[in-house]
DNA sequence: TCATGGAAGTGACTAAATCACTTAGTGATT
DNA sequence: AATCACTAAGTGATTTAGTCACTTCCATGA
């Protein structure tokens, strides 16, 4: 890095990092409180929470008043989306369209060929629960193409389009609800679910690619230009 | 929803954000001082601090002890890496080739199809860079790929593959440092640029295959299980 | 012209409190 | 015996006030 040292609360982010790493903590677990941290690396509290907001912007912890700091998920994670984003646009949705419409066909074959037991039986339920409304804050219909990219056996893959589909996540389900045709997207889905599960990788692509293209026509004709609200 | 009012940090945090929006304020601008951001939002600096320590993690500021607080890059992104990523180890480094090998391909044929003088200029520069060592945080050899994504026109890619790199981009240079033919590497790349400069899209995925494939393999025959130090 | 030095402005951190929320335990009520 | 309301302890959230360290810049002097 440009900078030789680093802060105080930069260094103990990733001192706090490494504590959670040596104990072995996992996502859901307590932290120990704010106050003792402080003590156990002689720094007071307010530096600890900066320490502490910062690991809370990527995910790694996660404070609520009065009960204590959890661990997150962000730990495992190398790649996530931001959740300072710009605001959204009719190029931006289509361009998020493309981006997938590059990426996910050649993650379909990948899980065609590398498929597992568990890897299929989460892909059928992701598949089952599409048509279902969002429900605290997790979106069914976007799930199943998590679950497909899970099904690569490629960790990073999944995170990759677990933050594509996260960007604008709000946005981008109310406009598929508004314009797309759910129940079309859903027996897309059992199309590609049956080619993974035949490992016909070739099937596989082409069906997601055709899934993406629909669904890139129906934004393209759709005029949501004064659906920003 | 699960918590019904953020803290006042994050609803800090949301507020600078749309601040810097409103002032059009772009990377390397300066912010307001933290004391008269703690007057104007009628808080005290340590809850201003967190909320930048916040927009720090992301790349949204950047604060200079005695200087400032800059405007940083991650405005703008959508998808980024996670600074705190766990530790190396030689299937993460195999799993990530995998990822691009699913990935770029895809990427370097629509370069080849979008492609504009801009964009080649900056790729044939990437390029001829390729073999200088790395400076100032800088990685020439990985910059051409990110160039690529760039050259395809949708800034959603270009961020992926970037996120993609930064993961444990040191490790990745060290790596490809000690076990990878970067004169290969040049000739691969240039082979690539003359396809997406005749804009022939089937041959631009072929050679990035090829190329990526090339990469993996020697990293699988080489044996780094102890290059950890 | 150029180096020196110091003042002003900035972020970094400390210190001691108080406030607000959650949880679990206790006891009375039903 | 089961349930509910209350209480107390532990936790994060925020405030207030102040000191320290760094950067920048400009005036000063060689």
């Amino acid at each position: 890095m440009t900078q030789g040292r680093a802060s105080f609360s930069e260094q103990l982010a990733d001192d706090i990092v490494q504590l959670i790493r040596s104990e072995s903590l996992g996502p859901g677990d307590v932290l120990e409180s704010s106050r003792d941290l402080a003590k156990r690396f002689a720094v007071t509290t307010p530096t600890v929470r900066e320490a502490l907001r910062r690991l809370e912007a990527t995910g790694v912890v996660e404070l609520r008043h009065g009960s204590g700091t959890y661990i997150g998920p962000g730990l495992e994670r190398s790649v996530l989306a931001n959740p300072h984003r710009p605001h959204i646009t009719r190029a931006s949705v289509i361009e998020l369209v493309q981006a997938r419409l590059v990426i996910e066909p050649g993650i379909a074959a990948l899980a065609a060929s590398a498929r597992d037991a568990a890897g299929l039986q989460r892909l059928e339920a992701a598949a089952a629960t599409a048509l279902q409304p969002p429900v605290h804050g997790v979106r069914p219909a976007l799930n199943f193409h998590v679950e497909l990219a899970a099904a690569s056996g490629n960790g990073l893959l999944r995170e990759t389009v677990e933050a594509l589909l996260h960007v604008r996540a709000p946005e981008q389900t109310e406009i598929r609800f508004r314009y797309d045709d759910r129940r079309r997207d859903h027996a897309e889905h059992l199309e590609i679910l049956a080619a993974v599960r035949d490992g016909d990788g070739a099937a596989a692509e082409r069906l997601t690619r055709t899934h993406l293209t629909t669904i890139r026509e129906s934004l393209e004709t759709a005029d949501f230009g004064g659906a920003a609200s």
